[in-house]
DNA sequence: GACGAATTGGACAAGCCTGTCTAAATTTGT
DNA sequence: ACAAATTTAGACAGGCTTGTCCAATTCGTC
């Protein structure tokens, strides 16, 4: 029994891992205390680390945010680029593949650990930092969307939905998608697997309702765009 | 010539004048700086004060940030209740009553100074002090949802909309109309007058592909609820 | 105009936090 | 096993902030 009962265990780490601890220690931190409150002993004492190892590492406070930023960043558009790749391009049954969808973005991108830490930050702090975020808006947000309006671009070209403006019909997946969730993210929270489906079928629903290929009697559905 | 040329001029006002202004660059302070960020010198400057008034006043910082909570959230709640009041239950033009609606909410209750200012307030500090939001999540969101749902509940019944259930299209009303302006929130900006018609259009637009009441060739419209 | 209440500006102590420094202990690489 | 690099704990100065106190001034009201 080498550790005493200390709260919380460190088994050894190596420098690069006492890197990233420190880094999702201070996530956390400035998450919850925002920026001002977040003290530097209590990050280091959440890593399991001296604090002059953070200082060591990272400088001072200010750099120590911007490398938080850029960690959430940078995972976070990875994951929400995986998982538009796995967007359903020939869907064999539409309504459940695009729920399927919402659910694994939701899971994956938006309410996750990466995800909400982010968007707190952003709401947080973005007004002091713009250029700091202003990369996160070009990457994330923007390509986002054309990625996500692409795909359904794509899907009302192949006829399974009737579409004006992609870039407008993808905005309103995601809010639709995350409709019921409004509140949980306000407070911070993680909404419950069940929320989180809830959600995702209700907005699919509705997103289906509008966009839904209309059928028509006969063939001849292609030049079905409303004014 | 009584007064300097300092940078902002504070003509003399009542007791209860300086109380109103002392919250109002409180609420400013907190939303720009966090709680912890905020500093009382410079909400006293900032509210044409002295640091001694605001004690005098509020009795400590934390006091202080109760008040400004309050005070947003009754007027938050004062503007919503009122813009729900002028809800069209007799729409001349659906879609363009619906509009104006979705762009008097905006405008009213979600881009003005204390919304922007209490969904701030909400997200940084809303962990931190549960007690004190919880007021405004059951007299906010909650009374909002059901008050809009009603009115949703008495259009369709009326004859105008398909709704399956009405807080679920209350929910998604809200998410629609808003959900060009995400960016804008998240950056805790004001979107444009400009940009508040066109999201409340498209909005709208997709609003009503989802609920409109489907014209059916002959009269018998009664039964018409999607499983 | 005069009186009491409110306000002001400044000084002040106490506490907290950042960032630096040091010497000892530990880990890593060879 | 040995040397270099890293980590640790603690002390420390400097700065900033909160909240209090007080004397002088201004304001509201009669």
């Amino acid at each position: 029994m080498k550790l005493g009962v200390s709260p919380d265990i460190f088994p050894p780490r190596s420098h690069e891992a006492k890197r990233v601890s420190v880094v999702d220690a201070a996530a956390s931190v400035f998450c919850r205390e925002g920026y001002a409150g977040a003290n530097i002993d209590l990050i280091a004492a959440e890593a399991g680390v001296s604090r002059q190892t953070v200082y060591n590492h990272h400088g001072d406070k200010e750099k120590l945010f911007v490398a938080v930023v850029r960690d959430l960043t940078e995972r976070c558009n990875a994951g929400i680029f995986a998982t538009i790749a796995t967007f359903p391009d020939q869907p064999a049954n539409l309504e459940a593949d695009l729920i399927a969808f919402a659910v694994r973005m939701n899971r994956n991108c938006i309410c996750n650990r990466d995800g909400r830490f982010l968007r707190k930050l952003i709401q947080a702090e973005g007004g002091r930092y713009p250029e700091l975020f202003a990369e996160w808006r070009e990457q994330g947000p923007g390509r986002t969307w054309s990625a996500l309006a692409a795909r359904f671009a794509r899907l009302a070209f192949a006829g399974h939905l009737s579409i004006g403006d992609p870039d407008v019909a993808a905005r309103q997946f995601l809010a639709l998608v995350n409709a019921e969730l409004q509140i949980t993210f306000m407070l911070g929270g993680a909404p419950t697997e069940e929320e989180v489906l809830r959600s995702a079928t209700d907005g699919v629903h509705t997103f289906l309702s509008a966009f839904a290929k209309k059928k028509l009697p006969a063939g001849k559905q292609a030049m079905l765009v409303h004014a």
